[in-house]
DNA sequence: GCTTTAAAAAGTAACAT
DNA sequence: ATGTTACTTTTTAAAGC
């Protein structure tokens, strides 16, 4: 009985050790990301019950604390793409992701679907437009997902060619270079989305030639 | 007017099979004598050769154990094992047990001819993944055939997983009657 | 777990012209 | 601004680290 006692707390104690180390990593990530505490509350939470699931064994505790990171945003619909989050990780994107596959299959994290118009508050203050800007964006997105526009596309491409959209027409024009820096995607990218969004959406701009 | 339900279809893109010839391999030999064969120890244990046609890559291991892939059929995959145990013995490397070949795996694209709703497809169905900002294809494991498909917008599908050509009808068959009854398959042929 | 090989799908990216 | 090449996802065996 001894030694059932004994493994019992050995067992314990490698959790809480994890789990102490794991708090570090949350917190130098949700320093670095600046995250709200509600989010790397939701974090610590999923890499709790990923650790009562045995999902850190053989993985780093920053990876799967990445993941957990990047679910908690999520589920929060914060726009944090999953590159932003693996840059502040050792590991490179790919393990994260991994590990944020792992945690939707094993541990059963239901996370909502990405949606273009989350990433269009962000986008858009770090561009300084307008609330009106902001709001035509939306509805933009609003339009393209009822067109049948947004399947398999990456939701900051799109909420990036939105925004250059509304913008345009709220007379805040940003270069496609300044949308695609905010929205970290390429020029090409808020290129092709804003042509297919102006073309399919019969959408009028102001005579904004060269 | 007869209506004609549009079946889906599909194409075998790649098959992988695994060889065994019972006999060692010495691959220093292989690839001294064969000049565009491709070996580096350090970086695979596996020697490659490259057969235009079939256009395939084999691996060759040491222990006379080979791994296929590239061929577009069953029958490709007996070609193309045949053409390089022939190769081997006309550079002086002895052969002498017959290949034992098994299908490990077949990769087909298929087309549904009609578009897919990803977004309502994610809801409704369990074994399914989809995370377009990684990916553009819906992930769906699908249980019999134990298979994986990727699924597009565009109707578009690949099924990979399979060792059976008719493994792969009928998960292109299944997934085709599966999205028509959950109303995210639009046919438009 | 990684290394290597092939192949499709559609999207994004990097670098060249 | 366009074109080319390349990478993302999935599967599978092989021998060894």
């Amino acid at each position: 009985r001894l030694r059932k006692w004994q493994v019992r707390a050995r067992a314990q104690n490698s959790m809480e050790r994890n789990l102490a180390q794991a708090v570090i990593e949350l917190e130098r990530l949700g320093a670095q990301l600046g995250l709200p505490k509600a989010v790397l509350d939701r974090a610590l939470e999923i890499y709790r019950s990923a650790l009562n699931s045995n999902l850190v064994r053989g993985r780093s505790i920053e990876s799967v604390m990445a993941a957990a990171v990047y679910a908690a945003c999520r589920e929060m619909r914060l726009p944090r793409t999953l590159d932003e989050i693996a840059l502040y990780t050792r590991a490179g994107r790919k393990d994260v992701a991994r590990c944020y596959r792992l945690l939707l299959r094993e541990a059963s994290i239901k996370v909502p679907l990405p949606n273009a118009a989350d990433f269009v508050p962000r986008i858009g203050s770090l561009l300084r437009l307008s609330g009106a800007t902001i709001k035509r964006a939306m509805e933009i997105i609003d339009q393209a997902r009822n067109a049948g526009l947004t399947a398999g596309k990456d939701p900051a491409g799109l909420a990036a060619a939105a925004i250059y959209i509304a913008a345009i027409q709220n007379g805040e024009m940003r270069t496609q270079k300044e949308v695609a820096r905010a929205a970290k995607v390429t020029e090409v990218t808020v290129r092709n989305r804003y042509k297919e969004l102006v073309k399919r959406l019969d959408i009028k701009l102001p005579i904004t030639k060269k | 007017m007869i209506k004609i339900a549009k079946q889906p279809t599909y194409e075998i893109q790649n098959v992988v099979a695994s060889v065994t010839l019972n006999q060692r391999l010495d691959l220093e030999k292989i690839a001294e004598r064969i000049p565009h064969a491709e070996y580096s120890p350090e970086q695979f244990p596996g020697l490659v050769l490259r057969l235009p046609r079939p256009k395939t890559a084999t691996l060759i291991f040491s222990s006379g154990k080979m791994v296929c892939t590239g061929a577009k059929s069953e029958a490709e995959v007996q070609k193309a094992v045949k053409s390089i145990i022939k190769l081997l013995k006309a550079h002086g490397i002895d052969i002498k047990n017959e290949p034992i070949i098994e299908v490990q795996n077949i990769v087909a694209s298929a087309n549904l001819r009609g578009t897919v709703d990803l977004e309502r497809a994610a809801f409704l169905l369990e074994n399914s993944m989809y995370e377009p900002e990684q990916f553009p294809g819906l992930i769906y494991r699908m249980s019999d055939p134990k298979v994986v498909l990727l699924i597009f917008s565009s109707g578009k599908v690949v099924c990979t997983g399979a060792k059976k050509e008719e493994e792969v009808r009928r998960a292109v068959d299944n997934i085709h009657k599966l999205l028509k009854e959950q109303g995210v398959l639009f046919e438009e042929p």
